[in-house]
DNA sequence: CAGTATCCAGCTAGATACTG
DNA sequence: CAGTATCTAGCTGGATACTG
């Protein structure tokens, strides 16, 4: 009615910013992209290898069989990187090529769309090569003066 | 000794590569603009207001009580608005300054570091204003498709 | 080879109540 | 005003076992 209680009006624009939040591009992007194994089969195909130490040429994208990602990401569990390629495929950000040999040859390659994600997630490594030791030391100092 | 068993093998590369993992500057990173809060909460402080629909004047970066913060950001619970400003603060992203006023005032202030974190967010914002949308559309199709 | 299916443990966000 | 403390429900990632 036209009256409402503090407590229903709280509730309410915590409903309506929610939604609003949950609309929001950046926090999409920021949901696919802070899923652990996104970034690495990203590095992965992005043709850096993943993550391997200082190799940062930016050659062709590579294409990768499930088996071949499967031993580079060694800590993944197979379904989550089953569940994982999926939503990348169902994002566009990489595509998944059926070669029917048996047993079937699966594999993945990068989009246009998916490159051009890798390519900014490049600029966030760069931050975070620049200063996550600035970050880092911040909280040593942190915790020591709490201690 | 000298032979392992291959599941030893595997588990032993899983437990090394997620140590890799961990320790890795971009992982830790996203490890904390993922979080929910810590970009509404940078936006907001990064004075352009918490994603104000187009508002993307770079002014001074601003200062903002704890009330103020948890009547903007409407979604947010008083624990995880303490939980995300403290661990803001313990990064040296954001600085915590105590007013002995009565009642006590508390208000929050992006720092250098927090100012320039807040400033890649910006690039991250733009590729998703740019590319979500094909996103979505992929997902979307994608979905027709299957279903 | 490249998955699918199921079940369970751990973490965490949120609600709630209390305080200097 | 600006927190702290506690409890719980829900989601998610991992282990395991099975298949075209």
């Amino acid at each position: 009615m036209a009256t409402m209680t503090a407590a229903q009006q709280k509730a309410q624009a915590k409903a309506e910013y929610n939604a609003f939040v949950a609309a929001c591009p950046s926090r999409k992007l920021l949901d696919r992209i802070s899923d652990k194994w996104v970034t690495l089969i990203l590095a992965a195909l992005g043709s850096d290898g993943p993550h391997q130490l200082g190799a940062d040429c930016a050659g062709e994208p590579r294409s990768m069989r499930f088996s071949e990602l499967s031993r580079l990401l060694a800590g993944v569990s197979q379904k989550m990187l089953t569940q994982t390629l999926r939503s990348l495929e169902r994002d566009g950000l990489i595509t998944r090529t059926v070669t029917p040999t048996v047993p079937v040859t699966v594999s993945y390659e990068l989009t246009d769309l998916g490159l051009s994600l890798h390519q900014m997630m490049r600029g966030l490594k760069t931050w975070a090569e620049t200063h996550m030791d600035d970050v880092l030391a911040n909280r040593a100092t942190y915790d020591t003066r709490t201690a």
